[in-house]
DNA sequence: CGCGACGTTGATTTGCCTCAACGATTGTGG
DNA sequence: CCACAATCGTTGAGGCAAATCAACGTCGCG
């Protein structure tokens, strides 16, 4: 059960027993079912996700009410809009289950107690940001410089067989077009 | 002289006169002409430059020879390849000076020197990243759903006055269209 | 001074959108 | 468990935003 996260921590920092039986004491396990809102824009974010199982969907609202889809999250993915949680201010974002999905829950005073207790969750959390800094970078050169069809082939690769998990407006809201377009593209090839 | 680089430590740290000492120690002050090439892509980025003067871009170049602008440095702001300066691996992207500009470097070898005597600059560049990681969540987000003109008018905003210092053409590949299209986006006003 | 890079403008083309109509699939209440 | 509604995906027609292409004026620099 604890498996996927072990593995996971164990990318970028090296535990010790007590260390990670530290860890897993502040994590809460959570069944969320397909459609559940983690966190709603307006709201403060107070905890961070890890995904065991399912996908979830990270995404903002704008004024038209059209959704944009910053980042999907599989399994052995971390989930959190970052501004707010660690400002503790209103959310920008949401965060919803696009699946029957598995999450393990930190809160905000709980990772702060982590990185008291455990340093190296510091390095841990940060190297999680520096990749999403860089992923992110790339992101927007491809919304910059390809086609939508280059860029769905990208999200492909990006998320191996997430396509056929989801709906497909919800690619559309990854890549950047219209739920008809896709449409289109996929009878192109 | 140090001023600048002061007050940038301090949005994030507070030192006391040695630390602040230690760092600008490491720190080398440099004079760069306009059209300097600081990295390009393929070389190892091994230092990180934080501008006083002038103005930085730093940007992908495609298969096409098109330039994408991922961002501008000017003043106060940090530049590097952080893929490749974290990793020492080779660079995707290229830094140039825009303006004949002034910046401080630090290198990489120093810069692990200056984590280990003050730890504090590891909290520091982790806020570094994390603004630079909601920026670019936004920027995606601008990207998806924003026309031309509205992203125009949200670089004007992120980059006051920038858009008199620098080309045209640089403006164009930051928010994503052609020089042609920017001149006639410019005439609609 | 003259060349090359830059910006402007107009004509034409293209990638993607909007709107609308229609099956298919999913979900829900009786 | 079925019936009906709602949501989703497909397809086609027409429209718009931005690209491409090309010609020309201007500026900065060697």
């Amino acid at each position: 059960m604890f498996n996927r996260i072990l593995n996971n921590f164990a990318r970028h920092v090296t535990l010790d027993q007590d260390e990670a039986d530290y860890a897993l004491s502040l994590l809460k396990y959570k069944n969320v079912k397909k459609h559940t809102m983690l966190l709603r824009n307006g709201e403060t974010c107070r905890k961070i996700y890890f995904v065991t199982k399912g996908c979830l969907r990270l995404y903002y609202t704008d004024k038209e009410g059209k959704d944009h889809i910053i980042s999907f999250m599989p399994e052995n993915w971390w989930a959190v809009d970052i501004a707010s949680f660690y400002s503790q201010k209103p959310a920008t974002y949401n965060i919803e289950a696009l699946e029957d999905s598995e999450v393990f829950e930190l809160t905000y005073q709980d990772q702060e107690k982590l990185y008291e207790k455990v340093p190296k969750f510091e390095r841990f959390f940060r190297i999680l940001t520096q990749n999403g800094f860089i992923l992110y970078q790339r992101r927007i050169i491809q919304n910059l410089s390809q086609t939508a069809e280059e860029r769905y082939e990208k999200f492909r690769r990006r998320y191996p067989k997430l396509e056929h998990r989801i709906a497909q407006k919800h690619v559309a809201a990854y890549i950047g077009v219209t739920p008809v377009f896709v449409s289109v593209l996929r009878r192109r090839r």
